[in-house]
DNA sequence: GACTAACTTTTGTCTAGGACAATTTTTGGG
DNA sequence: CCCAAAAATTGTCCTAGACAAAAGTTAGTC
């Protein structure tokens, strides 16, 4: 009670002054560890918030938003020493044109293919833009229907998520607007097929490893593998090596395929990697594919698991293991 | 590339002693912040890791197994001061017991009832257990051609998620069938239910606060609505309440419904929450629901959410609105 | 006896600055 | 030009103490 009088406190009784929050809160609304907001401060002095009466800092909402950036930019190659100084607006351009030029994972959209697949997809995103569920759901049946199940895959479903990946790094869709697609997006891709009698096609367990909580790459690696002719078994998002190497055993999976957001948790996402490389056995291939494989490709090839440049070469990748 | 090599090097080099993690990968693991690890060390004893050439901390897995029982036990309402010192097996014990003890959220299930729907959840159950995707599919499908759409969604689904909820929580099933069984479900409950011309059934935004992954409750809680009447707009786990606030408004949503598991991150909730109730204003109520709630009742109703007691009293509480 | 206010204990968060591990970049030699 | 050693950069972990927040207790009042 004393707390939530505390939490409301500034913005009830001063509506002018930006509320302040205490570092934890700025942390977990950053991802930012606590000690990183500090040591870049002691550091660097790129936010420099004021203290309460115990010596506590006390951030503003733009502190939170610049820290955000800083973190962005980071993520996406610079120094921090380098960034940690400019004002917040160069910054905010910064990354955004950082953003724009990290190449697109998809095989571009043919540019003039058939307009058929661009009108759903632009019906699609519309759909979405204005949160309507309902209007999504029925684009996609009907995009299903009149389209082969091959082509609405690849030329529906992946470009779909693509341009949500891309927009919402951008800025222009929110974080709902990820939740929504992927929930839609989902429910087509968990319609188990049936396959003619006497075929077992090979499975293959998809998920992201623990930390991870974006979809949108994995659905795509779904999407894709399905398309390859493989029985998929999708867990959602954020396990830890253990399980999926559990499921991986329990469902006599041939392969596993993940995805990575960012590089936030590199070391974490890395660990786990190869947590579950140990776990599974040399038997069983692993690809992992999205945003943050380029900078460290390396040391995830060092880890043992198959790293695609773009789902083409998931698809051929697949198909290599699929005929042993 | 040597953080690769360091972090396996223990398991590689030296098979026969247990890995030891750094304290980071032992908050990552647990979930408790690395200054309440430290602070449990020092002011209870409760784990003595032995320290590494340069003073640092090297637990080992029963280590992190034994925080992660303390912290179940701490959610279960007991004080660290008292289990801190207790063997693991007695706490493991305890735990257990606690565990059994928590009311469970749903209306129990007849006794005596009809064995139909008992028939569906138990082969449901055991697809589950046998992380069969396709069985568990055809169960819930065809259970959902045999069955009344209500019937379907109160004596199935929510007893199921149920079921699930509290085998997970004993540890009889795994994160992966709690990931499987969540996928799966959606799909059934993303689709779209068609409403007779002219009928505009109120909007409900069904999700979890920021923080909170373990989608059971809210699916439960979709399931609920559907059954009373709504138009459900489910996105997920784990949003931020700036997001549901704008998602509400751009849907035109008439309520609100989330789910808290665990006790975990209460300040966090409770913080998302008050959030979300000042950034919608007082005309759209926020129903709260889940394990968590029983012990912070209290601050949850000061906080301006309705806490219904379990899924009859939402239901109830959802006619309320809707009627007004 | 019930209710509230004030005090006490328990628990977790935050601070400081220094040590050092992990990673990247620079430098120098073959 | 390439490889290895050295240097710079960046993030993680350490201690110990102060204090905020929540839970539990006691005392005082109606």
């Amino acid at each position: 009670m004393r707390q939530i009088r505390n939490l409301l406190s500034v913005s009830e009784k001063d509506p002018n002054s930006s509320p302040r929050h205490p570092i934890g809160v700025v942390s977990a609304r950053t991802g930012l560890p606590q000690d990183v907001i500090r040591i870049w401060e002691r550091r660097y002095k790129c936010v420099c918030p004021p203290r309460g009466d115990t010596g506590r800092r006390l951030y503003t909402d733009e502190d939170v938003e610049r820290l955000r950036l800083l973190k962005k930019a980071v993520c996406g190659g610079r120094r921090i020493s380098d960034v940690a100084q400019l004002e917040t607006d160069t910054l905010q351009q910064l990354v955004t044109e950082d953003q724009n030029h990290v190449p697109v994972e998809v095989s571009a959209p043919a540019p003039a293919a058939t307009d058929v697949p661009q009108a759903f997809l632009d019906q699609a995103v519309e759909a979405l833009e204005n949160l309507d569920r309902n209007r999504l759901h029925r684009v996609l049946s009907d995009a299903s229907v009149e389209m082969s199940g091959p082509e609405f895959r690849t030329e529906l479903i992946v470009p779909l998520l693509a341009t949500i990946g891309r927009r919402w790094q951008e800025g222009s869709l929110r974080i709902v607007h990820e939740h929504l697609a992927s929930t839609i997006v989902r429910s087509f891709l968990a319609v188990p097929r049936t396959f003619p009698q006497g075929v077992h096609p090979p499975r293959i367990v998809v998920t992201t490893p623990s930390g991870q909580y974006h979809e949108l790459g994995a659905l795509m690696a779904s999407a894709v593998a399905e398309e390859a002719g493989w029985d998929v078994v999708y867990l959602g998002a954020s396990l830890p090596a253990e399980e999926i190497a559990a499921a991986v055993k329990q469902v006599g999976a041939r392969a596993v395929a993940m995805s990575l957001c960012y590089r936030e948790t590199d070391s974490h996402a890395l660990a786990e990697l190869n947590r579950l490389r140990h776990l599974l056995g040399d038997e069983i291939p692993v690809f992992v594919g999205g945003n943050a494989t380029g900078c460290i490709r390396d040391r995830l090839v060092e880890a043992g698991v198959e790293v695609p440049s773009d789902l083409a070469e998931f698809r051929l990748g697949l198909m290599a293991v699929m005929s042993v």
